[in-house]
DNA sequence: CTGAAAGCGCTTACAG
DNA sequence: CTGAAAGCGCTTACAG
């Protein structure tokens, strides 16, 4: 049916190897012949089947990426790492196989052990994360977007989320902030183990309390009702409160319409700080200060790297655990306390 | 490194044949015979290669999922059709191959003739869609989830946003509505060629026009502020408007905020008919009745297509366009006009 | 019920 | 600068 390198070969007169060290320019090739293989492979339409060029080098330049949907989760946050991810494999030649079974353990298993890839991207890394365990007896390197307990030997990107949380309270603390609500992710995510909600507000806590400052802080939700009341209940226990900071991907996009209903205006009635992305402020229209999570960068760093070990090992150097430095970004969402 | 069919014959001291046909039950294999490998499996932790398989079955059990993030699109909502497809897939045996390069015709060239996958999903389809020349081309079936002008001979699943339209202004003409405002997708949707953006419209004027009912269509925003000044220009155009429909997600994403800072209640001020799903819904906390899209049908729907297609190509019939019937889910939004 | 062998379409030492 | 051949790890007619 498609046409092979043999047909490619007989076509330009030469032999199979000949078209082939054409194609990877692993040899030189006279300009005659090669431009004879050039006009055969136009002719005949050829490509170079992927599942024969895998089985001969034992590299297919493919990446796993391994996410979950979860029911209870906010989606959207989820595909700000996706994009990244995807677009800087292939600008290194990479295709994506999306692996989202149900079966986490089995899935990284199942797809590494039969070298369907070269590499894998993990995602939704919680802190006593099951897929590592797979992984650790994969051929393939693996990066992880997220922090495990157990992550030791991998490569692993995360934001520091303990350091997001001292900018924020240090940027409210500065603004004479002495009364702090904080809604966090909700109870599934800690219990999920996803780490960056407990390291998140145990800074917070901790930054708050060495100021002498009040932060009370309080599991939103992903959904509505209860991101509503979760809000309602936060703000009631806390009635002198004079800023909300807000770690809830889902409770931040609800932020504008709640406090609206409240008749709360941001920031004269209260000072709002967020922790999420730009372009996640952008598509929910979110005009609160905030600590950047820097998704674009991490999803970035975190492939190139995994290519890096791939391709080089040894210039990857020991695996270890980079934490990016968030930044807070200023949109007026906060002001001094009188 | 990683063991071999070979490795297993030895270990088990059959032929190599005989452990695949064990693998694939494609012959009868005596109980002791079977243990024997089947412990030499387990012993070796073998796992078939992938690719040698695709190179000797001519199949991946991979499907290629084509998309593409648009800079000024509502990504949210793209993610509900990827969801059931990976979901589907998976149900049937398949991983997803996913692929959002930037050149959407060469992708599809290069993937399908370098043959890394078994069939073809193409979301984000337009009107006239310059992927379905390569895809003519490829040996491998393919669905479309979206309407294509030059669709012919391919399965392609979509909304009927025709009768979605005419659902929506039915049931306003039925509560007494007469002056209706219309928010669509913004321009560059119908510039790329998202044919859902003029059939909604176009049946929606239709309609109404029969009812001698008076509805104008605004072009609608992604960003803002552009949704916020649309909404605000199309009720300046209409100014005794009972009624808004929105087919636009990020604008019906942004509405609840929006019409609380105008201080419009929903229906008491206006009555609201939504374009969108029951899961982005929720997602979005929108209190909105509306016609529902159905992606996870549609997704499903799509995928089972393809893998009948690729099976059993007689029992899959001739490749047509399939409208999903949208149905109108009332969330209370709307009441009748004094 | 089982085995020996050819073949899938590439790449890459080996040889000249 | 080029070719003949072995090998990657499977599957599946062919044979018994």
């Amino acid at each position: 049916m498609a046409a092979t390198i043999g047909d490619v070969a007989r076509v330009a007169g030469v032999s199979r190897s000949t078209v082939s060290y054409a194609l990877s320019g692993k040899r030189a090739i006279s300009e005659e012949t090669r431009t004879r293989i050039q006009a055969a492979i136009d002719e005949l339409g050829f490509t170079p089947n992927a599942g024969a060029r895998a089985l001969a080098t034992a590299q297919t330049n493919v990446l796993g990426l391994y996410l979950q949907f979860q029911e209870d989760e906010f989606a959207p946050a989820m595909l700000q790492y996706v994009l990244p991810v995807s677009t800087t494999a292939r600008e290194h030649g990479y295709d994506l196989l999306m692996v989202t079974d149900a079966d986490r353990v089995n899935a990284v298993r199942r797809t590494t052990s039969s070298a369907m890839i070269d590499g894998v991207v993990l995602l939704d890394v919680t802190y006593d994360d099951s897929r590592l365990e797979p992984l650790r007896e994969a051929p393939q390197p693996a990066v992880l977007i997220g922090y495990a307990r157990n992550g030791e030997g991998f490569d692993s990107y995360d934001l520091d989320f303990g350091e997001a949380a001292r900018i924020v309270v240090d940027h409210l603390a500065d603004l004479g902030h002495r009364d702090i609500v904080l809604i966090t992710p909700p109870r599934h995510v800690y219990e999920r183990g996803g780490s960056y909600a407990w390291r998140f507000r145990d800074a917070a806590v901790e930054r708050a309390a060495r100021y002498g400052i009040r932060l009370v802080a309080h599991e939103g939700d992903s959904r509505q009702p209860g991101i509503t009341d979760s809000l309602d209940a936060a703000l009631a226990a806390s009635p002198h409160a004079t800023a909300l900071m807000v770690h809830n991907d889902a409770t931040i996009a609800a932020l504008p319409a709640y406090l609206d209903k409240r008749g709360m205006r941001v920031p004269d009635d209260l000072s709002v700080v967020g922790v999420f992305s730009q372009e996640f402020g952008q598509a929910f229209s979110l005009p609160y200060t905030a600590a950047e999570t820097s998704p674009d960068r991490l999803g970035q760093e975190a492939v190139r790297q995994l290519i890096r070990r791939i391709h080089s090992p040894e210039e990857a150097g020991e695996p270890r655990v980079r934490f990016i430095e968030p930044e807070l970004v200023d949109r007026g969402s906060t002001r001094p306390v009188a």
